[in-house]
DNA sequence: GTGAAAGTTTAGCATTGGCTAAACTTTTGG
DNA sequence: CCAAAAGTTTAGCCAATGCTAAACTTTCAC
């Protein structure tokens, strides 16, 4: 017999989740954003990171180094950042919830831009199975 | 004439509007929160909010001082917390930005609890743009 | 009315993610 | 080749948000 979840522990599973999710999502970002730069330079050096992410050269390095004691990133010293296998994976899953992401603001729509800005905060939040939604609205729109 | 727009300003922008949410997210949150259990319970107890948020009572007293020193909550020691009017306003728009995205998740297929789920997080990246977009989106469907 | 339970606050600690300033290394232009 | 510019790292600071343990106050049950 199914015992009724009390709304407490509805409500805090929810707040518990957007805790994780914002754990995550620096890490997510960097990652994709590192494989972007690779992809249009080359390479992704501390400057460009910090110039596209808006934050100081210092943040940067001090976050590069949190990521690959994390196995995510690696870097030598004074030398532009590789990710590793595993922050490969992050990237391309990053990428691609990303372009659903936005794409589905823009066919729901919103202006290119605000489907860019909007994005960029939502894609961390968005479930397996919102995704799977998501698409699906943009399959058939 | 003009000039185009760097893509690293146009990507930074979008990090720092994501940023400047979340600064403002566990405010928004509370100010929710409250407002629901007054409404349900008459007044919003310590307990009651740690409960539902997820954390430790100790947490929730060194927030609501924050809040208080904001201006956004009232306390007397060992009584509930109330909402100044500006706590209200905050509530009110979160309460209708929240509905709005629940419902529009709901709407878009997926099941009450990833709506309830997700929408937690997602209510604070939602740009007045996007948030009309999903209400024309509801009123339609 | 009093003692135990429930609730609140405070103290002290840790991590994350920002910043500036200063030191250091690498790259580049002449 | 070498000085200046560009880029990176380190040191030291801060605020926000979490925790546990201990102290304190209020409420409740008897
Ligand atoms: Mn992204
Ligand atoms: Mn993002
Ligand atoms: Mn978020
Ligand atoms: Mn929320």
């Amino acid at each position: 017999m199914k015992r009724k979840i009390s709304s407490s522990a509805l409500r805090s599973a929810a707040f518990n989740r957007t805790r994780a999710d914002h754990s995550h999502e620096l890490a997510h970002d960097y990652c994709e954003l590192i494989a972007e730069l690779i992809d249009e330079k080359g390479e992704a050096r501390g400057t460009d990171i910090a110039l596209r992410m808006g934050v100081s050269n210092a943040t940067v390095a001090k976050t590069l180094k949190r990521l690959s004691e994390q196995g995510l990133v690696e870097q030598e010293p004074y030398r532009a950042v590789f990710l590793t296998g595993e922050g490969w994976k992050l990237a391309e899953d990053g990428k691609r919830r990303h372009e659903i992401v936005e794409k589905f603001l823009l066919a729901l729509g919103v202006s290119q831009r605000t489907a860019e800005v909007d994005s960029e905060g939502i894609e961390h939040h968005v479930s397996a199975e919102t995704l799977k939604a998501m698409a699906r609205f943009l399959a058939r729109s």
